[in-house]
Parts: C-alpha cells; sequence; structure tokens
RNA sequence: GGGGGAAUUCCAGAGCGGUCAAAUGGGGCAGACUGUAAAUCUGUUGUCACUGACUUCGGUGGUUCGAAUCCACCUUCCCCCA
C-alpha cells in the first residue's frame, strides 16, 4: 500500500484539491510540502502532533516537509474556529514561543540539508511593504469570495478586525513565496485551514499561472463532535513539564469506547492489519485497545521509557499492584505541619488536588477522598508527619486522580 | 459621521432599590451504577477563621439608610443608517 493510500485508510485526509495529482506526488516522493504552525503557545499539543506524524509519514516515503513557524502569521493571528478576536501578542512572546516550537519540533522530524527545512515566515512577511504588498497580491484577491469563507462567515456576527481579515492573505503570501523560493508545491493543514489554503494554490495560480496543491487533515473529534485534546484545564501539551507523560498516558487511556479505534488509527504508526484486527474488539475488551493507544501515542512523545513508566504506574494504580513511584508527587516543605500533623484539607490544597480550602472540604464531605486507601470520614482528620517519610502516603482524589505526598 | 443597544460568576443567560453569592441551562467536581467507557440518577459548584464574615455583576464617581438594579462620565463590543 502506497502512501496516499495508507493516509486514506487512516481517515487523515479530510480535503484535497486535486486528488489524482497529489496522490501521484506523495506516492512517487516528488512533494515539497509545508505546513504551518502559529506560536500562540510555548508548547506544541495534541493537535499539532497530527500534523507532526504527517509530516513524518510523507517523510517517510521520501517526500520533503517544510515545518513552517508562523513568526509572522502569529503577528496577525487567525480568526479561522474563533468566534472572538485573538489576544495580540507582544513580539517577544512570539519569538519564546517559535524557539520552544523548535526544540519540540526536533525530536519529531529529521532536519537537515535534503531532509526537513524549518523556516519562519517572519523573515520575509515583515518586511513587506503596505502598498507593494497591495499591488502585487492585495489586488488577486475578492472580498466578496473572502467573506463567502466559512472562517470568516462564522465571525461576521461577532465582528471581524481588519487585521485579522488579512490572515489568509498572509497565509496565501506564505504558500505563493515557498513555491518560487522553496519549490514547494503542496501544503498542508488542519481542516480549518482549507480556506486559508485555497487562497494560496488560487494566488499562486493567478500569479505565476503554475499550480500548486492542498490537501486538508481531518480534525480529531470524538464521537460528541468536540475537539479532541482538550481537557477543562486546557490543552493536552507535548511539553513533559505542561503535561505530564502519565497525565498524557491517561487521557488517551480514558477516551470513549467509540473514539478508540479511530484515533490508534489516525494517531498511531501500527501497522493497518494490526489496527483492523482490533476493530473487533468489543466490551471491556476495548480496555486493551485503550492501553494501546495510550502506551503508543506516549512512546512517540515522550519515548519508551517514559510510556513504560506510566503505563506500569496506571496499571498499579487502577489495577491494585505495581509501582506507585511514577505518579504525580509533591514534596511537603516541613513548614506545612503543626506539631506534627497536616490536616486533610490542608494536605488536599497542599498537593494542588484542590484549589481552595472550601473545594477541599466538599471533596471530603462527599467522601471523594482516599488517603492510603482509607476513606477520609472527617474533615477535621489530621496526618502524622511521620507518615510521610520514604515512599510517603498515596491520596485519591474521585476515581481517577491519584497523587503521592512525601516530606524528606 | 448620525442613531440605537449591550457589558452579570468558567460559558450561555435571567435578574421589581432591600428577601442576591445572584434563577435556569451547559460545563466542572464528587457519589451511585460500571470496564479507568458511554448513558442515567443524586449531590455540589465565589473566598475565608464556613450556623458567621468578606469580596464579586465592564471602569470611575454620584444619589440613597441600602445599588447588579437609579444618575453622570469613561472604556469595550454589537446593530442600523452614511
Amino acid at each position: 500500500m502506497q502512501i496516499y493510500e495508507e493516509l486514506r485508510a487512516r481517515g487523515l485526509i479530510a480535503q484535497v484539491t486535486d486528488e489524482e495529482e497529489i496522490r501521484e506526488l506523495v506516492n512517487n516522493g516528488k512533494a515539497v510540502f509545508y505546513i504551518g504552525f502559529d506560536p500562540t503557545a510555548d508548547s506544541l499539543h495534541v493537535g499539532h502532533f497530527m500534523a507532526l506524524c504527517l509530516m513524518k509519514r510523507l517523510q517517510m516515503a521520501g517526500n520533503r516537509p517544510i515545518a513552517l513557524i508562523g513568526g509572522g502569521t502569529g503577528m496577525v493571528g487567525d480568526p479561522s474556529g474563533r468566534t472572538d478576536m485573538r489576544q495580540m501578542m507582544t513580539t517577544e512572546t512570539i519569538q519564546h514561543n517559535c524557539d520552544c516550537f523548535k526544540k519540540q519540533m526536533e525530536r519529531f522530524i529529521e532536519f537537515g540539508p535534503d531532509k526537513a527545512m524549518m523556516v519562519n515566515n517572519a523573515d520575509w512577511l515583515m518586511k513587506l511593504n503596505y502598498i507593494e504588498l497591495l499591488r502585487e497580491v492585495g489586488a488577486c484577491f475578492s472580498v466578496n469570495n473572502m467573506l463567502r469563507a466559512e472562517c470568516y462567515k462564522q465571525r461576521m456576527e461577532k465582528g471581524l478586525s481588519f487585521l485579522e481579515f488579512n490572515y489568509m492573505i498572509m497565509q496565501s503570501y506564505d504558500f505563493y513565496h515557498m513555491f518560487q523560493t522553496l519549490g514547494c508545491n503542496m501544503q498542508f493543514g488542519g481542516d480549518d485551514q482549507w480556506s486559508n489554503m485555497l487562497g494560496g494554490t488560487e494566488l499562486i495560480r493567478r500569479k505565476l499561472g503554475r499550480d500548486a496543491y492542498a490537501m486538508t487533515i481531518t480534525l480529531l473529534m470524538n464521537s460528541e463532535g468536540k475537539k479532541m485534546g482538550k481537557t477543562a484545564k486546557g490543552a493536552v501539551w507535548l511539553d513533559p513539564s505542561k503535561t505530564t507523560p502519565f497525565e498524557f498516558y491517561q487521557y488517551w487511556r480514558n477516551v470513549g469506547d467509540a473514539d478508540v479505534l479511530k484515533c490508534i488509527r489516525m494517531l498511531t504508526f501500527l501497522p493497518l492489519e494490526e489496527i483492523d484486527a482490533m476493530d473487533k474488539w468489543e466490551g471491556s475488551q476495548l480496555n486493551r485497545a485503550k492501553e494501546i493507544l495510550a502506551y503508543e501515542l506516549t512512546k512517540l512523545v515522550h519515548g519508551g521509557e517514559e510510556a513504560e513508566k506510566a503505563q506500569e504506574t496506571a496499571r498499579g494504580l487502577f489495577a491494585g499492584a505495581g509501582s506507585t513511584e511514577h505518579m504525580p508527587s509533591t514534596e511537603l516543605p516541613a513548614a506545612k505541619f503543626e506539631d506534627g500533623k497536616i490536616g486533610a484539607i490542608a494536605l488536599l490544597v497542599a498537593c494542588g488536588l484542590c484549589p481552595s480550602n472550601g473545594e477541599a472540604r466538599r471533596l471530603i464531605q462527599q467522601g471523594g477522598v482516599l488517603v492510603n486507601d482509607r476513606k477520609v470520614a472527617d474533615i477535621a482528620a489530621a496526618f502524622d508527619q511521620a507518615d510521610f517519610q520514604g515512599e510517603g502516603v498515596i491520596i485519591k482524589k474521585g476515581k481517577k486522580m491519584f497523587h503521592r505526598a512525601y516530606t524528606r
């Protein structure tokens, strides 16, 4: 099976401009393609991860990836999929984020001569002259058409600033620029980028009379139609200091039944035959599939060792046996103890399991806290400092949150 | 440029000058049931020294014994006309 067919089979392809041409290009390793990453945070998240995997897959098939960091477009802000305007970022923040992205990407993609390239569109966008740009490319865009684009339509109700309206032009210009300077003939991106991407192919056609191609990746949605990779606390990050490997593992371990196979297919590098076999699994057997999903992804993002640890820890906690040493933990300073004791409420707050005393109190009253497997029944309960020595104590909040607290 | 409207807690969205820490829904958290799933049901959801106190309703002042509610100005956003 060739790469294009594999992408299809994995359900990764959402829309394409010209299926025949694209298949031809990628299957023969002739594509020089780019994917853009706007530096909106100081770490990549799961959404970016899909794009990185796609790059890797295509690179393995002989194509040349270009990772475009949006140091310039980040100054404008993409209105796609947003109901309100993005917070404007300072130049320093953008630069910092770009640096962080670069570091993380290097873990996944091989950069170097004849390998993948990394470029920053600030290098050319920042130098643009307004009038020149208007005359050069502005004339090629129809406002009527742009307003019909889905990404702007949504914003017509809430208001769209001229700044953001220009995002599509900037992105199109990127493609146009790289088509000429780097021989980039294809663009990939999230499905929400479709209209921006078409802007680029259209611009190239108008200015140069040449064909360029675009393809979008299916957005990873769960069965309820919500974007995956988000939790109540925010995105699931790839940076281990923002989302620990254990938390990362648990996120995938807990996906809904209806979504496991889809995730395995789209995100892992397991052979399709193996995945097809799992398709027949049902009921509680799917738990096995979830473990595989969680393990594979943790391995890809954090490495085999971390994946092992996370899996071992999870099994230990939920199945009763195994080690507890890799679960999230907190070292309690001696100052937290009074007369050699710490109250249950103070303990929960100190470990970050509850943001306020009120919530900790409620949690205990509702029977949601276990310390060393014993339910904490009284909000006035206190624990001896001596118990925290060495291994410390295991605090269980609700059904799934485990935390270890210890002292030196 | 002219006219009109809006800003409430995580989100959406109620809210007669006192009975408002503020309806309702969503989300979150916890309990029951389970498979670390989904669905369902129950409780809970500003902070703290929690039978009490304190800080919240875009901002700043004002009226009043008392303001989320009334007035003035400011800020931001939306709509209509140009």
